[in-house]
DNA sequence: CGAGCCCTTGAAACTCGTCAATGATCGTGG
DNA sequence: CCACGATCATTGACGAGTTTCAAGGGCTCG
């Protein structure tokens, strides 16, 4: 299987073997990083773009009075930060939260990428979906109620890691429910009590970090998900789809 | 004085003379869209990008329940829907809030600028600080109260604003309550008693589409807010400052 | 075995939403 | 020019959703 960089952008937009070897050759020297690890922190000059290859890791933020706010989830696949190519400070942070192995990416490569139309295109791409998916958590979080919200995200969770091929009808969950709480605006307390709503009603059942989607239609309905922000081309709906 | 998108790019990035005449080549034919107007709505094939010259415009979404979210506020310089390029559907929807002059420009034409690569990174420039501009309202939606969260939009407008040259401590404010109301995920009701607290701290006056931000350091301080993710460059702080 | 972390539960307080009614403003047509 | 309807802003009362505080339970790891 190809690695899951290619693998999302050829969901976008068809690339040449010479677009594919130019990709596989940026990802050499993956490195490991444990969990709770910051990659960046706000207000580093940035360096080099990270690229996620396995594991899960996050955008955050804290707000004056202390509160996080988790902006994004990082799944393999997805660049942390392209701010790098031109902003020269970062407004955010990023984390680890499960162990990941991740590429760092000189800010010149990414330029190189660039130079050609076609690549140029996938990363645009990459990063159309990318702030298509925070318009919908604004959404998510500016309208649902609680219990909607958590169930939205566990949805967009599992469609976005059937696209890497890391998900059928559940998948592995490395978070706490206080990292889920920061996701979607509410307390520690309340996010638990939802989430007993959502095992209550038989859809979801999660423990030892292992979530299984019972009845993805009803979560969907009960969540009001519609997954067309997600863009999700060929590859989408069956996680075994061949790409090429 | 330049238009408005030179000037947004150039607080980015320095542009040639032929860059800038490029520019201003796109920006022929504006057209005169009445208030309450859509653009684009969700669901439609894209066609051409729209670039807001004059005017208040948003992007937005409902809910399955029929409820609107405000994701973004579109001013004079930004460009609406660089989905256009790349993606295939409308995931929401664009419109104006008051009457606004409009530019259609063609996928070829943007792809044609995406060649330079001073403009490429121009337009990465634009569309990184918008994804920044969307997670910090997420942060604002996700952790801050009702209040600061209005403070909050009060303060960005401004600041954007002036980047443009259309504020200076006031500036037209073409919103109704529940235009804010969706923007900032509360009820109209609610809206309104917090606006008045706002007004009660003298803080900010608002009448006949006039916000008059009667204490700009209050109300930053009021509503946690840090300016940063603006990433507002030489032109930033100071409306008349010369940017070449 | 104890420390620490996360999850769970209950009660009280608070923020905010809903419903309903009133008032203000504005454009339109008589 | 005024009356009318429409839209928007305002206010009060009540209820729902959510937060906070506090305490207890379960698990892992040293």
């Amino acid at each position: 299987m190809e690695n899951a960089l290619v693998r999302k952008l050829e969901g976008y937009i068809s690339l040449s073997p010479d677009d594919k070897r130019q990709l596989n050759a940026i990802i050499r020297n993956p490195r490991h990083v444990p969990a709770h690890t910051d990659l960046a922190t706000e207000g580093d000059k940035p360096t080099s773009v990270h690229l996620v290859m396995e594991g899960f890791a996050c955008r955050y933020k804290f707000t004056a009075e202390g509160n996080r706010q988790i902006m994004a989830y990082l799944l393999p696949g997805d660049f942390c930060d392209m701010h790098v190519v031109v902003l020269k400070q970062m407004d955010h942070s990023i984390a680890t939260i499960s162990p990941c192995t991740v590429v760092d990416i000189p800010r010149d490569h990414i330029l190189a990428l660039l130079q050609k139309p076609t690549l140029s295109l996938a990363l645009w791409c990459a990063a159309l979906v990318d702030a298509a998916v925070l318009r919908e958590w604004l959404v998510n979080v500016g309208q649902r109620r609680a219990g909607q919200r958590l169930a939205h995200v566990l949805c967009e969770l599992l469609l976005r890691l059937r696209i890497v091929g890391l998900a059928d009808n559940s998948y592995d969950l490395p978070l706490s429910q206080k990292d889920l709480a920061d996701t979607i605006g509410v307390s520690n307390v309340h996010l638990n009590r939802v989430l007993q709503d959502l095992r209550r009603e038989d859809l979801i059942t999660w423990k030892a970090e292992h979530l299984v989607i019972k009845d993805i239609d009803r979560l969907m309905e009960y969540s009001g998900f519609n997954p067309n922000y997600l863009h999700i081309g060929r590859q989408g709906a069956n996680p075994d789809a061949r790409t090429d």
